[in-house]
RNA sequence: GGCCCAGUAGUUCAGUUGGUUAGAACGCCAGCCUGUCACGCUGGAGGUCGACGGUUCGAGCCCGUUCUGGGUCGCCA
């Protein structure tokens, strides 16, 4: 090193001192690594028991002469040299943090998320969260250079109870009166659309009253895009130009553009999910035409009812599949709906199924000629009168068997654009057909003969990225005709009046000259987590919240003051 | 709201069929140690076994209730 010999002052946190008696070392740790420092018996006595008298995580400054290390350590960056101390000043002393400030430590979420300033210094969420910033800095590089404009919305937002749940927050100066927290800047960037910005971003914090997940945050950030005079293709390039430049840049990975698209339709039949995880195979196979007059009638009664009996086959996993762990995993099917799982395991010693005896030996062989199915494979098959719920079940089958047999590549970036998704959804409560995006997705232009006549097949000019089985963002063209408009909203059966009490500031702006325009969200916290190979959010979120949506560091939430609810004419009822 | 898993030392965990004084590792404290770097060696402190109730001569262990955390389904246009 060629700053061997000058004189520095460093600063930075006791990571470790190790006493040998009448030497000691320190390691000092900052955001950029750590530094030795030594001292000795040339080390001036007092500075010598100041060193003694250190513990982890106090704050030092230290001012000394650098020099080559007797014994190096090819371990760490600066393991050749180390500080000879003549300097030491303790800007502040630690308590015994309450868990290890090591990679390697495995306090419990709760505790270090209670300790988040301390979890924080531990290299590895350091490396994240610097990570993070640098996934900002090259997300506004790239849209800068695109022309777009960072514009700024706003938190505090009117109330649109479509979608998910608002946080909202009472009005003191209109009592009675809430704003809402955006779940995203829809309406605003839409607005921006008509006011001639014709290419927006935001780094925009969104705000969703849900139930948490490993993937999910109450609140997070997304990248919000609008464009005008633009059709799908060019937000589909745009952003695959960046998804392109972010993983080049962060990760040197070339990410081959563009990007494999699959439609709805298609990602359902062979995944059984609009978010497939495309990193394996073991796609879905459809029997429906070989049982329909099966001597099983599991199976030939799903058929007639109008529904499907589908399988996967799981390579080479007669042994890991034993008969109890499919019994597992028919439990997970019933457990989110499903009624069971008819199996065959094909074993060094013959098949064996759950249903050989309803079969003939044709339709049997006909069903292994159909899954591909080999020696040391499992069969696992679902039948249900309804087709989407065989798909579901399959969809997630699938992935827990993947999940089983340990199959998923690491290390492994699979985008896929999922397009074509139906314009409707069947609500199955309500027995009709509900808005499956925002109100102002635009149909595709194939579909508006069909909108009335039938539901079912309209699909929107809506669209989704998928990261290895994660929905990392959607987006969608919007409608800016009037008269189209109108049609959904009575399709949703939105009345007029209604529509315009909701949206009418919307409505009323596009009266007023609406470019075309159309964009995306794309979710920063998902997408980094996915670039960080990391588990959760939480590894990528410098301040998270727990799965109960509170957080331990500051107690939030937590009551307020009497004069507080006062002031906003609130009551609390006491139950 | 449903289901699954876990709560034992500061931390991560072990704890046999219900049986004497509940253990380990790391961390912490003290002593020894001149080249460590996960320093080493010796010694020490540290526990309402999440809480409540029950069964039992006897409960960390069995039963019930409850609380907390994690995962998941519902939910997330």
């Amino acid at each position: 090193m060629s700053d061997v010999g000058k004189t520095i002052s460093v600063c930075g946190w006791v990571q470790r001192r190790r006493n040998l008696g009448s030497l000691i070392f320190i390691d000092l740790r900052d955001r950029t690594g750590i530094l030795q420092l030594a001292f000795d018996d040339s080390t001036e006595r007092e500075i010598f028991e100041k060193a003694f008298s250190v513990r982890s995580e106090y704050v030092l400054a230290a001012t000394g002469k650098l020099r080559e290390r007797s014994s190096k350590n090819h371990e760490i960056p600066t393991g050749d040299i180390e500080l000879e101390v003549t300097e030491l000043r303790v800007l502040s002393e630690s308590e015994t943090p309450p868990f290890e400030i090591i990679d390697e430590c495995n306090a419990g979420e709760a505790l270090r998320l209670k300790y988040r300033y301390l979890d924080l210094r531990r290299p590895a969420l350091q490396r994240n969260i610097l990570f993070r910033h640098r996934a900002a800095k090259v997300t506004r590089d790239y849209f800068d250079e695109k022309g777009f404009v960072e514009i700024e919305t706003p938190i505090l937002i009117r109330s649109t109870p479509e979608g998910a749940r608002d946080f909202l927050v009472p009005s003191r100066i209109h009592k009675g009166s809430f704003y809402a927290l955006p779940q995203s800047p829809q309406l605003y960037k839409q607005l921006s659309m008509v006011a001639g910005f014709d290419r927006y971003m935001q780094i925009a914090r969104c705000f969703r009253d849900e139930d948490l997940r490993a993937d999910r945050q109450p609140e997070f950030t997304q990248v919000d895009l609008e464009m005008s005079f633009v059709d799908m293709e060019d937000v589909l390039s745009l952003v695959e130009g960046y998804i392109a430049r972010l993983f080049r840049e962060l990760l040197g990975l070339e990410v081959p553009t563009p990007l494999p698209r699959l439609t709805y339709a298609e990602a359902m039949s062979r995944y059984g999910s609009d978010k497939p995880d495309t990193r394996f195979g073991m796609e879905i196979f459809d029997l429906s035409d070989i049982v329909s007059e099966s001597g099983f009638g599991v199976f030939s009664s799903a058929v007639g009812a109008g529904g499907s009996v589908r399988g996967i086959c799981a390579k080479n996993s007669v042994s890991a599949l034993s008969r109890k762990e499919i019994d597992k995993l028919i439990e997970y099917i019933k457990g989110i709906g499903g009624k069971g799982i008819a199996w065959i395991r094909l074993g060094e010693e013959g098949a064996a199924s759950s249903f050989s005896k309803f079969v003939s030996e044709s339709e049997m062989s006909e069903i292994l000629r159909r899954a591909q199915a080999e020696k040391g494979d499992v069969v696992l098959i679902i039948a249900d009168a309804k087709n989407s719920a065989v798909l579901s079940q399959l969809g997630a089958l699938r992935l827990a068997v993947a999940k089983k047999l340990d199959i998923i590549p690491k290390q492994k970036f699979n985008f896929l654009w999922i397009v074509e998704f139906p314009f409707f959804d069947w609500d199955e409560e309500a027995q009709e057909f509900v808005a499956m995006h925002h109100p102002f997705t635009a149909p595709m232009d194939e579909c508006l003969q069909y909108l009335e006549i039938d539901k079912a097949k309209v699909r929107a000019k809506a669209y989704d990225l998928v990261l290895n089985g994660i929905e990392l963002s959607s987006g969608s063209i919007r409608i800016t005709d009037p008269e189209l408009q109108n049609r959904i909203f009575r399709l949703l059966g939105l009345s007029e009046e209604e529509a315009h009490r909701k949206f009418g500031f919307l409505l009323d702006a596009f009266r007023y000259g609406a470019p075309p325009h159309g964009g995306m969200g794309i979710g920063l916290d998902r997408l980094v987590m996915q670039m960080l190979s990391a588990e959760s959010l939480r590894d990528v979120v410098a301040f998270p919240k727990l799965q109960n949506a509170s957080e331990p560091m500051t107690g939030c939430p937590d009551a307020v003051d009497a004069k507080q609810l006062e002031e906003l004419g609130l009551f609390m009822r006491n139950n």
